[in-house]
DNA sequence: CTGAAAGCGCTTACAG
DNA sequence: CTGAAAGCGCTTACAG
């Protein structure tokens, strides 16, 4: 391993005058040795150590990216997503991303001081820890979808409760009558709630009823399949959580025979590049990931920049992508 | 920030009685000690300084994941699992994972110096720095789907020829004469050559043809498209490099419309869960993506452990996934 | 079983 | 414009 000190020697100055050219602070370095060092450094391949740096500098160039779960976090297209944008933008910005998958809040301290991150970036909900998160991490802490109640928070979200009006409408502008909700029962959520909320608080301000056991968040799909075809008053609508769980929905329904969207119209959440290519395609509430991540990011450095700026929540708008998953009632023979 | 020093204060020993309580070498200190050492370091919260470690003991407890590309790597659904895979069971092994979406060759010994990673696996195609990468960096570097001929490599790959056999195998079995191979016009790499010469060779020995002008690679899909459905010879089998070509070849052809597997009989390769939700259902060869993952790590932490391990290139194998998108033309109308 | 000393590779803060 | 000294928080290697 090259060491400033090597190149030192090599060009005969101080290890001082290395690391000032390293960190190009070339007004205080004669051009000549400005020159000199740098072609040595170029020879040699000389790489500083972030470690040593990080040590006396304080200062360690890393962002966390910290991600609520364990098992296939990844598998989740959303989550792949955001990831993706983010480690892009937190290079280009000259900083390290490290990824950790994580399920127990004391975790979350010990990674980020472990390392000495600079700032953290949330996905998932961490909603019950963010007190006591913020208070043992004095750095810049980037939330995502958060609906804590917290004052003093920096978070990006996106309007869930408008995503489940959107989808209430268009169901009832299409005719519909009786709804259901469906979503994961993993992913039990303030999230998802207010995607309930938004889309239940419609239907009802239309004259029209949601009852608790038209809302399924099940273990199994198939026990949702199961009482979603065995209802008292049978659904023709159903709003699913997320992309991810509207496509098995559909796919599994598919499988037992019902047609979509003639026996149950289907909206969707997120509008995931797959959601274009199932058939039907997928009439679906758009969130913009990308936007999102870059918010996130943004939003950090600027925090970093000046961390006496104030908290930010920032909600991003949504918006009905009308496909072919959503039967029209109103033409189609009563 | 809480240090050894504070802890040896308070417990009234020298920082290495600590030291060795915090690596839990247990044998070395009195069960007194142990006990108060202990209860101090959860009372104070402390957490090891990771970079000070590092700088010190030479183990940076760091593993780099270093995915090629740069823009938006992770909305292929590919790179996403195996990373997700890596990452999990990486943290499993109590090490972290720094992860690097990387253009240029010269970045990747920059990043693993910097921060003396202990190992590091390669997503993409390298294949023409390896011996450079090699050389630069005498940590255990575990390849994906390389197909270099550099001799001392570890490698985990997949039988990509005999996906290649597989699909056209397949497509000859059922009834099919005029073939055409499609693939995205930036993933000319061995591993996309491979399953083409698989898929030709095959086709070639069964007295049949597969011409340059059926093997398409260009920008755009709608080029793709074009060309496809204008040959002189009309062709009703192809062969897509990956799922995601399959899936996006199949939506456009379907939005002019042509029917699938009809028109145009379609194979794919990956087997990625959206395969089974388009419709038709995907036929594809698949690959056992999180088994790959399990053995890069495997193999990586097995060289950690003994340096001298010879070098190992494990290939996976592949299986034919039948389902809708494949005609039978024997049964089929002639 | 315990600890004092030296050092990892760098930067900060200061003196010149 | 340059450099000697001290220190970041830890571990290694040694002495007792």
């Amino acid at each position: 391993m090259i060491t400033l000190k090597d190149i030192a020697k090599e060009a005969g100055v101080s290890v001082m005058t290395v690391s000032r050219v390293v960190n190009m602070r070339y007004s205080e370095v004669s051009e000549e040795n400005i020159e000199k060092i740098n072609s040595i450094i170029n020879r040699l391949g000389y790489v500083p150590n972030s470690s040593a740096r990080s040590l006396s500098s304080k200062s360690s160039k890393i962002i966390s990216i910290i991600i609520q779960g364990e098992n296939n976090v990844l598998e989740t297209p959303y989550n792949a997503t955001m990831l993706g944008y983010i480690v892009q933008h937190v290079q280009e910005c000259g900083f390290n991303a490290m990824v950790h998958f994580i399920n127990e809040y004391s975790d979350v301290t010990k990674h980020l001081q472990s390392w000495n991150a600079e700032g953290a970036i949330f996905l998932g909900t961490f909603d019950k820890n963010i007190l006591q998160i913020q208070e043992n991490n004095k750095i810049p802490l980037v939330f995502t979808d958060s609906y804590s109640s917290v004052r003093q928070l920096i978070n990006i979200g996106i309007d869930d409760y408008k995503g489940g009006v959107l989808a209430a409408r268009h169901f009832i502008e299409n005719g519909h009558r009786e709804f259901a909700f469906v979503t994961l029962h993993t992913s039990v959520s303030q999230l998802i709630q207010q995607r309930l909320r938004g889309f239940k608080d419609t239907i009802e301000n239309a004259g029209l009823s949601l009852s608790e056991e038209h809302i399924l968040e099940p273990f199994q799909m198939e026990e949702t399949i199961q009482r979603l075809t065995t209802l008292k008053k049978p659904v023709t609508a159903i709003f699913a959580a997320a992309d991810n769980t509207a496509i098995e929905l559909m796919d599994q329904l598919k499988k037992k025979g019902y047609r979509i969207p003639e026996d149950f119209s289907i909206i969707g959440f997120d509008n995931l590049p797959m959601s274009r290519y199932v058939s039907p395609q997928l009439t679906t509430i758009s969130q913009d990931i990308m936007k999102k991540a870059h918010y996130a990011i943004d939003i950090l450095f600027q925090h970093l920049n000046d961390p006496a700026l104030p908290t930010q929540n920032i909600i991003l708008d949504v918006e009905l992508i009308k496909r072919e998953s959503v039967l029209d009632r109103n033409t189609f023979a009563k």
